[in-house]
DNA sequence: GGGTGACTTCTTGCATGCATCAAAGCTACG
DNA sequence: CGTAGCTTTGATGCATGCAAGAAGTCACCC
């Protein structure tokens, strides 16, 4: 089979770049290669059947988005978020999304209001069957969908930079923090609904604000089992 | 130690690299090549004495923050952010002083504060000299210490990001903006300091907010000189 | 036995050749 | 005169060769 994509790589085109860069950056998202694991290039190419160059180019453009670390003629490895980082990304988190809900509020009546709507609906049935699963994506959307109403587009591209930083945490938000501030989160969400149906900006963010507090510290404090291999220690 | 290697991170790659994209980068910024402008790889390998490789690289990290566009195939073009990308901008850079202002207040007695005091002082008298040059420099470090000041590397970052971006619009705030609002400007800036220097977090960052959304609208207002290129068709 | 030095190896960094493709220009035809 | 299609051109995208540097290894000397 691969013969046959041997045969037609000119085919591809572009294809490749792209879709390189996002299988890298799932792999190393979904933890497949672990903080600190080195992501030689040399193994990368012939894994998917490039050259060195293109999976070069990837990498540098995932260590822009603080994924990996290049360190200069010793190699790549999977970037080690420190507890700061985590700390700055989760301030950094709870006055962008508060933006984001302020700016919601202002755009009055938006398709985006009765899509949290329904999402809270179903993250309340999510929580009385302890559908964890569920609910987290639910959760996920939610924070997702108010972003996205912003209608500012610098914005989200920023937001996706920061929770791609911070996607090892989602994990544990959603391991940790999720069993037990399903209720406290469900509700803190639906001031927020509140807030942005009065078209209060104001209101909206601050609701939005608490409540990202609120589940960031619960994470920090439930954080407290990281570091995933014994890699954490640098030289 | 990590911090170490953190601040590094931008200052390292084998001297060659870091320094072209450096001076790509400031040629771009300055306007030497002005927004449109056709950047080919061949043709800035020989500008700068280098293969086309490194200079590939830099181009895709410019393009990666904004300044400049990639069309596959096609070339390389210095980027014309449009009038929305530059309200969005503003929005944000309001929300990322704000948090800045309000984190730096929680640190308590730190040296940025007097800094920020002599800069005021340095900024009247440059008012009263209708020094636009000085106080347009004098208001950069106002801004940019107080969002050092926050202590958050990753809002550093983004901030940085976010002002590579407008500065373009540095220019139009220090040309339009700056002559018509310096004594508001001063006042604003002063209010700020007051916050601070009462350790209210709250005030701190409303009146940062308050002080970047004035400029924001000085400067959005004086920003009609857009469509320079006419490379502006639309698909 | 401990430490120092050169070496080996593995990795990246850069240069360059070739294939590919988008767009502009030209030609021929309706 | 206009337009469709072909050709030419110029730029990128990718592959690959070569050199340089950083770590770890091993032998050798004290």
């Amino acid at each position: 089979m691969q013969e046959v994509t041997q045969l037609r790589k000119g085919a591809q085109a572009s294809a490749t770049q792209a879709s390189l860069l996002d299988k890298l950056r799932k792999l190393v998202l979904s933890g497949e290669y672990p903080p600190g694991a080195p992501l030689p290039e040399l193994f990368l190419a012939e894994e998917f059947e490039v050259s060195r160059t293109p999976v070069r180019e990837a990498l540098k453009q995932l260590e822009n988005e603080g994924l990996v670390e290049i360190r200069p003629k010793v190699g790549t490895f999977v970037r080690i978020p420190t507890r700061r980082e985590i700390v700055e990304l989760f301030q950094l988190k709870e006055s962008l999304e508060g933006l984001a809900a302020g700016l919601l509020a202002k755009r009055g009546p938006v398709p985006e209001l009765e899509i949290l709507k329904r999402n809270i609906e179903e993250s309340e049935r999510a929580e009385r069957r302890a559908d964890t699963a569920k609910y987290a994506e639910l959760v996920h959307e939610f924070h997702w969908t108010i972003v996205q109403g912003s209608d500012n587009s610098k914005l989200v591209e920023h937001y996706g930079r920061l929770m791609n930083q911070l996607a090892y945490h989602r994990i544990v938000l959603e391991t940790v923090e999720r069993p037990a501030r399903m209720r406290a989160s469900i509700r803190e969400h639906q001031s927020v609904l509140d807030a942005l149906l009065e078209k209060d900006p104001v209101g909206a963010e601050l609701a939005m604000r608490g409540h990202v507090n609120a589940s960031s510290l619960a994470a920090s404090r439930g954080a407290d089992t990281g570091s995933v291999a014994g890699a954490e220690k640098e030289a």
